[in-house]
DNA sequence: GTATAATCGTTATGACTTGTATCTATCTTC
DNA sequence: GAAGATAGATACAAGTCATAACGATTATAC
């Protein structure tokens, strides 16, 4: 029982039959990036999503929260969380829009785009480090390449 | 309320401001052959967890369970169902080992191996469709970024 | 050789994310 | 004004994933 080939433990048992598929990788490299991410917003006490959701509000003030659900690609009722969590913080503020009264209107306090600066700055700083392995090409690449599985995947061409 | 720019709804909300952000871009990909490839396995009657465990274990016959969720990185917990899955319906075996009678042996039945082969026909037919956009060389660099950002990630160099 | 520690498979459990159905209030359309 | 659509919210279900703990078995220490 030491070194027969009779069944397995011989050879290292691995994930290389998965590595040919491009949708293995991708996971795993998601799995990277997601874990990362979060162990970076994690002391500025943002999530991913409560993250995106400062992002897209700082760049569109006044949007509504259905507008931010499509921006965000989830659904409504899984934005209230997050608007309530963001507002109870005083990061953004929901405002009655005269013209459509079942519409809030958001937008980043002072509190909120100081944060959202320092969540960006800490964010990109760990991008920096995490691709530190690939070139700017490579980047451009990959953002490109990523862009058209996305593309393809969700049917626009 | 038409041509105001008051606020907001003059431009059209995005996630554009989310772009630049590579993770961003990668879980949306993910995202979508997460979707697509469930789809595509859905009719065999197979999940991503339990397409991967058949590749694993066709590639390495005998492993032990333990074994198969490390190569698959899931908590062994989690692989109970699975292996519980795959027994039920006859595409593995899970024999006792004489000289670690706690460890199962684990190998494909011939079922089990007729639909991995299917399965994986299906799946690579359907990466084939969805990376239409990505010429070789593409998907050779987006391969390659995405096991650099993975090492990085991982800490192992 | 026996006591201790470690491992395998398992069960139970909780946290987290995400989608669907439904409700009220409000706006739009006819 | 009535019928339908939309915004936000609530409740609920389903799926993923990790942790703690247990019995059975093996490895290690003394």
């Amino acid at each position: 029982m030491s070194g027969g080939e009779e069944t397995d433990t011989a050879k290292k048992v691995t994930d290389a039959a998965l590595r040919p598929f491009l949708g293995f990788n991708l996971r795993r490299a998601w799995n990277v990036i997601h874990a990362d991410l979060g162990a970076t917003l994690d002391p500025l006490g943002l999530r991913m999503i409560t993250f995106s959701a400062l992002v897209v509000i700082g760049d569109n003030p006044g949007l509504s929260q259905a507008q931010l659900a499509a921006a965000l690609s989830v659904e409504r009722p899984n934005l209230v969380a997050v608007t309530d969590e963001l507002t109870r913080r005083g990061l953004i503020s929901r405002e009655r829009v005269p013209s459509d009264r079942r519409t809030y209107a958001l937008r980043l306090t002072t509190a909120g785009a100081r944060l959202l600066a320092q969540a960006t700055e800490a964010v990109h700083a760990h991008e920096t480090s995490l691709y530190a392995g690939l070139t700017g090409d490579d980047r451009a690449h990959l953002l490109g390449a990523l862009a058209k599985i996305e593309a393809t995947g969700t049917g626009r061409s």
